[in-house]
DNA sequence: CCAATGCGAGAGAGCGCTCTCTGACCTCGC
DNA sequence: GCGAGGTCAGAGAGCGCTCTCTCGCATTGG
């Protein structure tokens, strides 16, 4: 860290070159002044096309790349953008391919800007007060957050503090935010098994402090009530273990269910499997409905009827919204993607 | 960006605070030096009790945090580092989940280490400009590549830089390098066919441009030489259509094949669709093993014997050696974690 | 009681860059 | 032919922080 003056051999003056170039060797070689290396590097036009040469082949020759920290010290700028995900680096990454297919449409977009994306988890309390600061310390110019939890505060203090938001799954806030139509995605999920010819339709919901959870239960309640018929409700956390438990739970509780809405696949996949070992057939004695249409849904057995959802879209849509919000041009407040039912074997 | 410097409603003396606190007006407010706000902020003990009290409120008060920019002008450092992947963001996550195990493993370390996690993906050339010019440029104090190709520059030119640099896939180079047991895993795999009684085992390979590709290949090719068999090879590139065309194109160049090591989950995957096209039966008449032990190996049907490999650990490990390398302590220059068989029902 | 020693706080010089302001030089127009 | 206007390069002031150097003051030994 500490600058070395010398290297073994000696005290020669002003030993090799250390350290990166600065602008003003460049300066120097090239025989101007720093303003105008600076104009050259940033692409104004106003420069003599001879010095514009000059400083360039001096900046080759060199190996001369601009010092980030030095730069956005006075623009204020970094051109990069964090994406939050708010679980812990496990849970990121586990087998629904959610955060890492938001992470893809993200990273697509901000890289046809230009921009970088930085990730952080803030599964524990010190990574979200490490998040808060990295964000607030301007190390990025925008905060995007994917799937919030309703009691997380840090949008609204990262909001602020100044710090432009973008997020998803959680619209009451005073940011752009990016959705998907889950109650329109559940409703056609209930609409095909009741043509189906299906009545005692159940449902395995997810989570219900997630507006994912929520307003799939939700949709499940009301084309039931829309549909005069009773609502079976069971809960489950999004994983293949709390739907696996679920349905058993349902089994024991409403034998003669004919039909089962799962708000994830994950846990669509687990409720496959208690049916199976109930000796249920799938779908001829219980029709299964999942939601995401992650990878999986094709694995399973029977492969999974499904509401799909554009996860990478929430991704690619979020990174646009803020490249618009840095641009200081108008965001819609509120955007809704389309889910769309897809049908394979199990309904 | 630049300043406003009266909103509506006009000309007062310098308009409310705007912007963030810096250091002086925390230092001011305390009645001491910016000096001393620093040793504060930077947890120096040399500060009396009452001052260092005093700094402390007056920074809580106006809210202060660091400028990042500011003062890595300084220091020199970031207290961040990149990760790079060298894909296209729509490879980086696709089904197989390598990156994703791989920047959990590393999240979670830099997590507990303080440090913040930089992702680049550089599946363009644009891209791999930008992510040079992002490192050598000191946003980051450091860079670690997974999964990277033979050809790529990147890792060296980084180093000529001066960045430090900890690597996955590219054991050749001057930097901290970390890897898996492509050969023993492989090994296992084709002894336990040989035990199982097969006798004509066959091989899907990976591509051969990366040294997961080609030393799996290897332990292939080794593995059968030491048995005295012949070696039967097909090449994919680690997607389950390949691998189903590999399969097939090894169905009809050897009929009587009885088993065969896929160099990928994903591969084997798609290899068991072309045995039941076939109408082959796995493992009766061809036993089938897979390598990487993702979720899909168990959702298989039947599930995937496969080689399981620690990709997450891999992800931990490079995390761990880049924070050695930036506390200046001396790094293993190659690792190499072990692989294991796991034996579920397709071999 | 005074010099030697030590400890903690302030002063001030940058880190590498951008950007405004100034001023040299040139081109026009009347 | 000379002033007005325009263009383009340089000078210089910071951006917000860290860190060395210096200095004041208290403590201690002779």
């Amino acid at each position: 860290m500490r600058r070395v003056e010398a290297g073994p051999g000696g005290g020669t003056v002003r030993g090799p070159r250390q350290g990166r170039p600065t602008l003003e060797e460049v300066a120097e070689r090239a025989g101007v002044s720093r303003a105008t290396v600076s104009r050259v590097v940033n692409g104004q036009t106003t420069v003599n096309e001879d010095l514009r040469v000059a400083v360039e082949a001096a900046a080759a020759e060199l190996g001369y790349v601009p010092h980030a920290a030095a730069r956005s010290l006075v623009t204020h700028r970094t051109d990069s953008v964090a994406l939050i995900l708010p679980e812990s680096p496990n849970r990121v990454f586990s087998d629904d391919q959610f955060f890492p297919s938001v992470i893809r449409g993200v990273a697509g977009e901000l890289d046809a800007a230009g921009k970088l994306l930085v990730l952080l988890t803030t599964g524990s309390a010190e990574a979200r007060e490490r998040a808060e600061r990295y964000a607030v310390g301007g190390h990025v110019d925008g905060v995007m957050f994917a799937s919030l939890h309703d009691a997380d505060l840090l949008p609204e203090l990262m909001l602020r503090r100044g710090v432009p938001v973008v997020c998803n799954g959680l619209p009451h806030l005073d940011a752009p935010c990016i959705d998907v139509d889950h109650q329109g995605g559940v409703l056609a999920a209930v609409e095909h098994l009741l043509a189906k010819g299906h009545r005692r339709i159940a449902t395995i919901a997810g989570p219900q402090d997630m507006v994912a959870g929520r307003a799939r239960l939700d949709g499940y309640r009301e084309a039931m009530t829309a549909a005069d018929r009773r609502a079976i409700i069971a809960v489950g956390d999004f994983t293949a273990e709390s739907g696996q438990a679920a349905m058993r739970q349902l089994l024991a509780d409403e034998p003669d269910l004919d039909a089962v809405f799962v708000a994830s696949d994950l846990m669509a996949h687990g409720a496959l499997q208690a049916l199976r070992e109930a000796g249920r057939r799938v779908p001829d004695d219980v029709a299964v409905v999942g939601f995401d249409d992650i990878a999986l849904a094709t694995f399973c057995d029977p492969p999974l009827t499904t509401v799909r959802q554009p996860i990478a879209e929430i991704g690619s849509t979020m990174a646009r919204a803020m490249l618009r919000v840095l641009e200081g041009e108008p965001v819609e407040p509120l955007t809704i993607l389309p889910t769309s039912l897809v049908i394979r074997d199990s309904a």
